[in-house]
RNA sequence: GGUGGGGUUCCCGAGUGGCCAAAGGGAACAGACUGUAAAUCUGUCGUCAACGACUUCGGUGGUUCAAAUCCACCCCCCACCA
């Protein structure tokens, strides 16, 4: 794809939360060459969920565009620990480990990003033949004020909440390895908008023409509050099952539909524009909207076939009644074992015989569509469909 | 090195001898309402043969009729001073 100047930049920014600095960005491009675009990435979480594609389609973009993008594993850096995070100490990775992770992040970004144009680097390898001079050396280049400017160390400096020394070295190591990857542009989220910043200015410390530096806004979780991340246990991840994922975006509230076309379809901001208006004015429906998002992000995953089943699975089970093809089995011997208390922490789908009660006195259990508030009694040899509550589900066969 | 404050059920966090399976909030789950929405309301939220019994409050022992609460030792975290 070869496109003109305005049209590059425009194609970059769409969905961008800063550009600095569009001025700079011009000019490396006005030279024709293909760009390079660095992204790193922590060794330890090899697990993508939706929030992280933000980022990465965006180096697909910049793949379209014809430049040269390296996907950077901070092998050496996650050994450091990100100072965001300062209560948990994490186990120093071995190396089996970080190639394993590095082999997992490979098969889950390629779903999106084109191998034969990426380039994946580790950091180790420049930062690991770095002697103690030259890291004292790097750290001169940097200031304690301004180290203190970022948001998160000048808080805990004013709290009286520990930083340690080692927490400095985090953001000046990622700075380092844009002037070893000869960095024309990195990326990130809007959260590490400071480290890419140490990038910027130590490209100049070392006689480099500095970085430019984009960043993506952070993706809300499911919740629509806080942003998405896998501990935090409201995140799409892109390994997930079709009716996972179709599931659990069709499960988000209406204002954070709009939120996520926009950062994850692939539809124009003036179609994403319309079909608000549209839903607004009550031209459509909102579900069938969030329907579309919902198999656009399982199609890219999988596949439309799959897709496709995932949407009709869905509104067979939820709107249909219907139950899902993956429901688990049980079975049991009629007796004391085909009673639901019994039946229904046997087969796992209540963590005690207590819950079970406690369910069905809540009128949560239909054996073959049919309400059923006695846990005692024992069901008849035979087969049974088994909901409890709208999302579990259970084949039973009494013998 | 010294002094002080902590470690409570999924998370945060009350509780300083019996009224504690342990306040409150969050998360989660169920029901109502719906579009499997979201929001809201109601309820549940240690286990079990269940108006009772058993297990739980960093670990191990101890005091007591009785301990999350008191004592001893140990492990871990934090702050302040040096």
């Amino acid at each position: 794809m070869k496109l003109d100047i305005d049209a590059q930049i425009a194609h970059m920014k769409r969905g961008c939360a800063e550009l600095i600095e569009e001025g700079e960005l011009r000019k490396k491009l006005a030279r024709g060459a293909p760009l390079r675009i660095k992204v790193g990435f922590d060794p330890t979480a090899p697990d993508l969920h939706l929030g992280h594609t933000v980022l990465i389609h965006k180096m697909r973009h910049f793949q379209e565009l014809g430049h040269h993008v390296v996907f950077l594993i901070g092998d050496f850096t996650g050994r450091i620990g990100d100072p965001s995070g300062r209560s948990d100490t994490r186990p120093p990775l071995t190396e089996e480990q970080i190639v394993g992770n590095a082999e997992t992040y490979k098969r889950q970004v390629f779903k999106i990003l084109d191998p034969d144009k990426t380039e994946v680097a580790f950091n180790s390898a420049w930062l690991g033949a770095m002697g103690a001079a030259d890291f004292i050396r790097l750290a001169s280049r940097y200031t304690v004020a301004r180290m203190l400017e970022r948001d998160d160390f000048e808080k805990r400096y004013r709290g009286n909440v520990p930083i340690a020394i080692h927490e400095f070295l985090y953001p000046l190591a990622q700075g380092y390895d844009s002037v070893a990857l000869k960095t024309d542009v990195e990326m990130g989220g809007t959260d590490q908008k400071f480290n890419l910043l140490v990038g910027r200015h130590l490209q100049g410390q070392y006689g480099q023409e500095a970085q430019c530096v984009l960043t993506m806004p952070l993706l809300e979780g499911l919740d629509g509050v806080k942003k998405m991340s896998k501990s935090l246990g409201n995140y799409v991840g892109i390994d997930e099952a079709p009716s996972e994922i179709f599931g659990k975006l069709m499960s988000i509230s209406d204002d954070l539909m709009w939120r996520y076309f926009e950062l994850l379809s692939t539809k124009s901001l003036e179609e994403i524009h319309a079909l608000r208006q549209d839903v607004e004015g009550g031209a459509r429906h909102p579900k069938l909207v969030k329907e579309e998002l919902a198999f656009e992000m399982t199609a890219r995953y999988h596949n439309t076939d799959k897709a496709e089943e995932a949407r009709q699975g869905f509104n067979a089970v939820f709107a249909g009644g219907g139950v899902p093809d993956d429901a688990p089995s049980h079975s049991c011997r009629e007796g004391d074992t085909s009673t639901p208390v019994a039946f229904l922490s046997d087969a796992g789908l209540t963590a005690s015989r207590g819950e079970a009660r406690r369910l069905i006195a809540q009128k949560a259990l239909h054996i073959d569509d049919v309400l059923c508030l006695d846990g005692a009694a024992p069901l008849k040899p035979g087969d049974y469909i088994v909901k409890l509550g709208k999302k579990r589900f259970l084949r039973l066969r009494v013998e």
